[in-house]
Formats: C-alpha cells, sequence, structure tokens
DNA sequence: GCGATGACATACC
DNA sequence: AGGTATGCCATCG
C-alpha cells in the first residue's frame, strides 16, 4: 500500500506523512511489514544510494516483487488488487 | 512558541 | 518523463 491508503484506512486522512514517521520511530518488536509501504509513484520513499532502500528493495524482491527501472506495478501489488489478465499483459509489454 | 524537517501527495510546467 | 511548487501535520531542536 502507499503511505496515502495506509493513512486513510487508519482514519489520518491526507497526513500521509505521519504513516513514514509512526514507521520510523516504531519499536522493531512490532515487526510491522513496513517494507510493503511506498509512495504513490510504486517507488522505494528513500534515497537511492541509501542502505536502507537496499533493505527494503531486497526485502520486496525476496516477496517476489518485482521493479521495473526502480518502480513497481502499484495496479499490481497493493493490497487490494484485483488480479487480471489486463493488468497482466499490461505488466509484460514493460 | 516557532521554524525546520520528513520513509508523502498532487498539481503544473 | 522529470523537475518545481505547494499543501500537509506531527515531531524536533
Amino acid at each position: 500500500m502507499t503511505y496515502a491508503q495506509v493513512a486513510d484506512r487508519a482514519g489520518l486522512g491526507r497526513a500521509a506523512r505521519m504513516v513514514s514517521s509512526a514507521l520510523r520511530k516504531a519499536p522493531p518488536k512490532m515487526q510491522l511489514p513496513w517494507q510493503r509501504v511506498i509512495n504513490s509513484q510504486g517507488k522505494i520513499s528513500f534515497p537511492k544510494d541509501s542502505a536502507e532502500y537496499i533493505r527494503q528493495y531486497e526485502l520486496l524482491c525476496s516477496e517476489g516483487v518485482v521493479f521495473i527501472k526502480g518502480r513497481l506495478n502499484l495496479n499490481l501489488y497493493q493490497a487490494d488488487a484485483v488480479i487480471d489478465e489486463q493488468l497482466w499483459s499490461g505488466f509484460f509489454e514493460r
């Protein structure tokens, strides 16, 4: 999900930034699937050169998420995505 | 109290 | 497509 979607689902309205803020201070004990939250552009919200970026990228890849030029297909992977032939065909084209 | 700062989003150009 | 501008709002110093 995107930060905005999580914020909305959590009843935070448009406070997408609060989601990232929360993830940052969340105790590791919570075992949150933080890597599954990305920005609305379908890109990882960390500087491309940061260690955190690599970390999240690796985690998602290990979960079967495919990145095309540093970006993933939101329509394909969002929590409520409906996987149909239309989406997949579009995915394979690019 | 107040301005600066984000793991953001959207609108324009 | 990619860069800039603006809105956003809890945290921080």
